[in-house]
DNA sequence: ACAATACTTTACGTTTACGTAAACGTAAAT
DNA sequence: ATTTACGTTTACGTAAACGTAAAGTATTGT
């Protein structure tokens, strides 16, 4: 009923190689069917490839991701289990609260580069302008003004 | 005048070895002052070693981060280099937009399976409250009632 | 029938980011 | 004087995450 993929169409979707996705199985974490030989992916195997993926851009280990994907799966998992795991998902929240923050400072610090830069940009154009208007043509380019 | 450390306070303000400090040096990411044969940190190795750490925890490889180090240095640079930096922080500024929206995908997919487990757990109590009215005692955990 | 296409397994190679051990230098404390 | 603490260089080792052939299988179009 529903949509399956061959090997060659996921790691295209996802820009990734097929030994890439190969690889991921001999490490538990992708389980496709077989039709003889070849690999049969459902929507569920997608899905897993993706969390891997998204997991990779954050800069988690394979180790890691394996955790966290438990963690969906353990959803399954029974009373005793869940404390435990209400715990390993309050401690991933932190870890990537602590990202979320990194990334913010250095979007601010990016920001702020860029915004000396584009200042430096102004500067070397007035420098310009007055040169043509008080010379009537352009010389050289200055250089060395230091911007303290 | 500012303050110098040596490579074991650096190394534990930020928990890493010395080893990794001495590695960070040879790959040319720090450049400490020696005074004899040891190794002198000033304040702006410290931002850089911050920096450097900064990046890991975001999973930027080191070549990588070396990279944004170099948009902060070259913050020097001139005009024609000016607008070409500006390029380059505005596509790592998409890169950390990207990771940023992938934490909060990942932070609310948490938020659902806890709260799933929340409510199993709720589930559980309730079941075993009703047990034990009716029954006087607990006899067992039920088990395997799926949550579909 | 046969070539092309897509997939398979097996297995060794490679890069990155350090770990770890050996052997030694320097300075302060006992 | 020598132990202790802290540092140094040199160099081989290692785990993770694939890359890269090599050689075989299965299906599909002509």
């Amino acid at each position: 009923m529903s949509k399956t993929f061959s090997i060659t169409e996921l790691a295209q979707e996802f820009a990734v190689t097929n030994r890439t996705i190969r690889f991921y199985e001999t490490e538990g974490m992708l389980t496709p069917l077989r039709e003889g030989q070849r690999r049969i992916y459902r929507p569920r195997d997608r899905v897993r490839l993706k969390l891997i993926l998204r997991g990779k851009r954050l800069g988690l280990s394979l180790q890691e991701i394996r955790e966290v994907i438990d963690l969906y799966d353990a959803a399954k998992g029974e009373a005793g289990q869940l404390q435990l795991l209400l715990d390993k998902i309050e401690s991933r929240r932190e870890d990537l609260e602590h990202k979320r923050r990194d990334i913010d400072t250095t979007l601010a610090d990016l920001d702020d580069v860029a915004a000396k830069c584009r200042e430096r940009l102004r500067q070397l154009d007035l420098d310009q302008v007055s040169q043509e208007t008080s010379d009537g043509e352009i010389k050289s380019l200055k250089r060395g003004r230091a911007a303290k």
